[in-house]
RNA sequence: CGCGGGGUAGAGCAGUUGGUAGCUCGUCGGGCUCAUAACCCGGAGGUCGGAGGUUCAAGUCCUCCCCCCGCAA
């Protein structure tokens, strides 16, 4: 088939390595070259990347619903366009190009998670099962029928940054099923329930701050839900305390107020939190490196102080 | 040239107005102990990121370079 790829981060090269491995005849649509990194230098998105390494043609357009990039699209005459983690929003004119409309995966079981950060989210919001979508892409958030669904389990310490990986390799699997089925003239639409839908926003740096009055699994679930990125951090005299790996523990209410930081270089570092103490395993002050708990007591004493 | 913090023993940090480098952990040796990751005593280990400069004297002041990190994206 001819298939128009758009997508943009990690995410989406499982996928895309497939379509490439499935000999598809392939276009890929990702977002222009933006500015990273602490000197500002263009950054050519991970998409971008893989399609060049294999000779596929890339197309960087600012908003692909704007006439150029309806423009483009229509020129390739794709059979059908796919999208994971795309990051732009798609009109009923780009839809309506390929013949089989737009296949779109998704990190989430939806109708739960529509929007932009669903893995993290799964992961804050302490659950412990999610997966991948695969849908009939419409002009709504996420909206359109589901096509296929798989189930994965959210380990109690794994990081979204880990579970990210592991979806984006179901993604891949579940696409080529569900592509699979539309060939065959198999698949199956299934309309969202409204009623259970949930949709999520795209993380911002404020979403990493840690609220110490919260309960130890709620902190923890933060922790594990900002990593690697925005990263969980609080504040220690004002200053931004990186908190980057936590554990649950049985350990007894220290008494003292949510947010005071206790322990030792033996038994390790604790945060009080509403109900019980966390252990944090990893942390990183400003201007420093990351270290675990017991070496970054080594240099300074931060028990006894409280975060906020 | 976006803003800022930092490179000092194997690790993490101190180092005051320039005057022979300290602390905690680790490591090595010894001691105590039924025993120990606990405790006590002692030792080794640093051309203070690199190059130049100022000075009687530079970790400390000046210039340039390399590397790490936080913010911002």
């Amino acid at each position: 088939m001819r298939i128009a790829f758009l997508g943009t981060p990690e995410f989406a090269l499982p996928s895309l390595r497939m379509l490439i491995e499935s000999g598809h005849e392939l276009a890929v649509f990702t977002q222009p070259d933006r500015p990273v990194g602490r000197h500002k230098t263009p950054d050519a998105p991970p998409v971008k990347l893989l399609a060049q390494e294999h000779g596929i043609p890339v197309f960087q357009f600012e908003k692909i619903r704007r006439p150029e990039g309806v423009e483009a699209l229509r020129d390739f005459a794709p059979d059908l366009m796919v999208t994971a983690a795309f990051g732009q929003i798609l009109s009923a004119e780009n839809l309506s190009v390929p013949k089989y409309g737009c296949i779109n995966v998704h990190g989430s079981l939806l109708p739960k998670y529509r929007g932009a950060a669903p893995i993290q989210w799964s992961v804050i919001d302490g659950e412990t099962v999610t997966g991948i979508t695969t849908m009939q892409t419409d002009v709504g958030m996420d909206t359109g029928d589901i096509l296929m669904q798989e189930e994965t389990e959210i380990g109690p310490d794994e990081t979204a940054g880990e579970l990210y990986g592991r979806l984006s390799l179901i993604g891949a699997e579940l696409l080529k099923k569900t592509i699979a089925s539309l060939e065959a003239g198999t698949l199956v639409r299934t309309p969202q329930d409204e009623a259970l839908a949930t949709k999520c926003p795209m993380l911002k740096k404020e979403h990493g701050k840690i609220n110490p009055s919260g309960t130890a699994s709620a902190v923890h679930n933060l922790v594990r839900g900002v990593n690697p990125w925005p990263g969980a951090y609080a504040l220690l005299n004002g200053e931004p305390l990186k908190i980057w790996k936590t554990a649950l523990t049985d350990r007894d209410p220290s008494g003292s107020v949510p947010g005071t930081l206790f322990g030792s270089e033996k038994e390790g570092l604790f945060l009080q939190c509403a109900d019980r103490p966390v252990r944090i395993l990893e942390l990183q002050a400003p201007g420093g490196k990351r270290l675990d708990a017991v070496t970054f007591l080594r240099g300074r004493n931060i028990c006894g102080s409280v975060l906020t």
